[in-house]
DNA sequence: GGGTAGCACTCTCTCGACGAGAGTGCTAAT
DNA sequence: ATTAGCACTCTCGTCGAGAGAGTGCTACCC
């Protein structure tokens, strides 16, 4: 197979682009684009670029006699080239920063924004997660009593992450002793690691051990799953692209999304191989999932290295529109960083 | 206008339900009715009760020389009817109750569970509301730092009603004096309305007036609202539906419900006109919203009138199997109301 | 030899015609 | 009152023709 040349570089670059960015996602003719952009060849000469191209396993033509679309090679390729020159429009950056530091200060509303401005940039389903610490460290427990025997344990981890579950017990007990055993579980646990909580012996109060083994199941649990709670947005906006329109396939993504299992299995898969600062773009049958083969996503890690972190991503079409989304995944996850850096150094 | 013969009943009642559990959402003809079912009338006969039927509004013809549909009026009809006699199978019934005595005891649960039950059941999609106390009463608070200046605020009701807030403080506050704050907050406020609390003076503690004046807002928004979280399933049930095969259609319908406060919103309105035990079938125009006229909801409140109630609903196409999701929705909601009244007793 | 104009060919998409199928309304007969 | 028969209407799927778009190839030009 022959070298690209870079007049079929420039080409290519520019028929993907093309495509994209058309509403129709049409196959694109060699005519249209010698009209269209203003190159200096003959829609004779593209034609022959095309069909090299084809030969080379960029671009693919649904039939005979039809314009060209790209493959998935195609589509790496330019993103592969764009990569490390989008830049994402300063007047743009603004916008998103000052939205960041309107919002409140809580990571709650940190995600549920992140994930709103995703969706809304890209075009497509964005998925965040919060972030989560590499090895959970006791800090903190309270035991709320809510209503008759059920009560409410809010455990807290270093580092600033909730998680809270609601138990049963076995006979009503009073908010005065909840608090004692709260107090007296903190006095003994704060800074302790999972392994070294595992290792206590039995408590002689059943509360106390009852409790004790509730903070390290939640710990457990907390320490398995690589990412926080997952947030999601834009799901209708993959209803309107023409790929879609077929109602099946639309089914099959939108109940995968569906379920915050999924996600979450999703994100947990993908994060793993990427780094922070490094952004992952995964094109069609590089997913992990069967039923996606069609789609593309832009990952992206965030947060403190070894300390605490957290992932980022839009998902879409394969057609999706990259040069847009890649700057802003990338500008997120910068911001996302240093929000989570600074309240971990404001410790 | 002509009044309904038993006749004509009958057989309204037939194509209704024909229509209804057919795949296709076909119009139904008088041929097919009558060899399907074993009437003893020729189609010919059919087709003059039809024509009657029509004239009295409660059918409709899509157009000239097709089979009928059910009008809105119709499907009321069919609803009033079947109303007061479906009763859900023994073997459904113990399942589903089976599922709730088997999951855990806390509310968050039993709300997923229902939901995921109603929208299994009737195959549309379900809303379940978290039980919401009629009045705000005032139980505990705790205050628990979670990160550098932020901290997380658990306010509990009267009722086991838990709701929590994150709030970012000037500066950074230690636990010892956040506990503190809490349990003199408790000690002031236990058993008080929002009103009365509303009333308290200025407090001398910059911290004690911060978190007063958060928990008068949590209440208030708690109190403005008829009801407690959402929780939602199905969404995906009614993409099968060939209603939705219009893509448009089905588009704004999900982005409807892809809105959290959309959810709330619909329930909250649709909640206040219907009493406990009653059971409320809206369909078509008579929704709220002008976006689903083509669509029905069955909703019920459960809980105890006056102090702790819910609501709970499923969604679907018009042409949704009301013999199935009104029971279903009915038997639930009387679960619902007593596990509800169960923990409210065992206080 | 690279680039280009021209041309025949292929494939899709749209539109109208047409016939099959299903259902109706009416009339006359039972 | 019910039913059989019949003419009529409307939809839906199929087929074929023609337009449109694009290609590959060949011959030609600089």
């Amino acid at each position: 197979m022959q070298e690209i040349t870079e007049r079929q570089k420039t080409l290519l670059l520019l028929i993907i682009r093309d495509y994209i960015e058309s509403e129709s996602a049409q196959p694109i003719g060699s005519k249209r684009l010698a009209e269209h952009y203003n190159i200096k060849l003959s829609p004779a000469t593209i034609r022959n670029e095309m069909a090299a191209l084809t030969e080379m396993g960029y671009l693919r033509q649904p039939h005979t006699s039809a314009g060209r679309v790209p493959t998935e090679e195609g589509y790496r390729f330019f993103v592969s080239q764009m990569m490390h020159q989008a830049e994402l429009p300063e007047t743009v950056q603004r916008t998103i920063s000052h939205q960041f530091h309107q919002s409140g200060a809580d990571i709650e509303q940190w995600m549920t924004l992140a994930a709103s401005i995703l969706a809304h940039q890209s075009q497509g389903i964005s998925i965040v997660t919060a972030p989560h610490a590499q090895q959970a460290t006791y800090k903190h427990v309270e035991l709320i009593s809510t209503q008759g025997r059920q009560i409410l344990m809010v455990l807290v981890l270093l580092g600033g992450e909730v998680s809270q579950q609601f138990l049963t017990l076995s006979e009503p007990v009073s908010q005065e002793r909840l608090s004692q055993t709260a107090s007296r579980l903190n006095r003994l646990l704060v800074g302790l690691s999972v392994e070294k909580i595992s290792m206590f012996p039995v408590r002689s109060d059943a509360l106390d051990q009852d409790i004790l083994t509730l903070i390290i199941q939640d710990m457990r649990r907390n320490a398995d799953s690589v990412s926080g709670d997952v947030y999601t947005d834009g799901l209708t906006n993959v209803l309107s692209e023409p790929e879609f329109n077929e109602t099946d396939e639309a089914r099959r993504a939108l109940k995968l999304f569906g379920e915050p299992s999924t996600l979450k299995d999703l994100m947990d898969k993908t994060a793993t191989s990427s780094s922070i600062g490094g952004l992952q773009v995964l094109i069609g049958s590089e997913g992990v999932w069967e039923e996606l083969r069609q789609c593309s996503m832009v990952v992206a890690r965030y947060g403190v290295p070894g300390m605490t972190t957290g992932t980022l991503g839009v998902f879409g079409p394969m057609r999706m529109s990259y040069t847009k989304t890649i700057p802003t995944v990338r500008y997120v996850a910068g911001l996302l960083s240093d929000l989570v850096n600074d309240t971990i150094v404001g410790e």
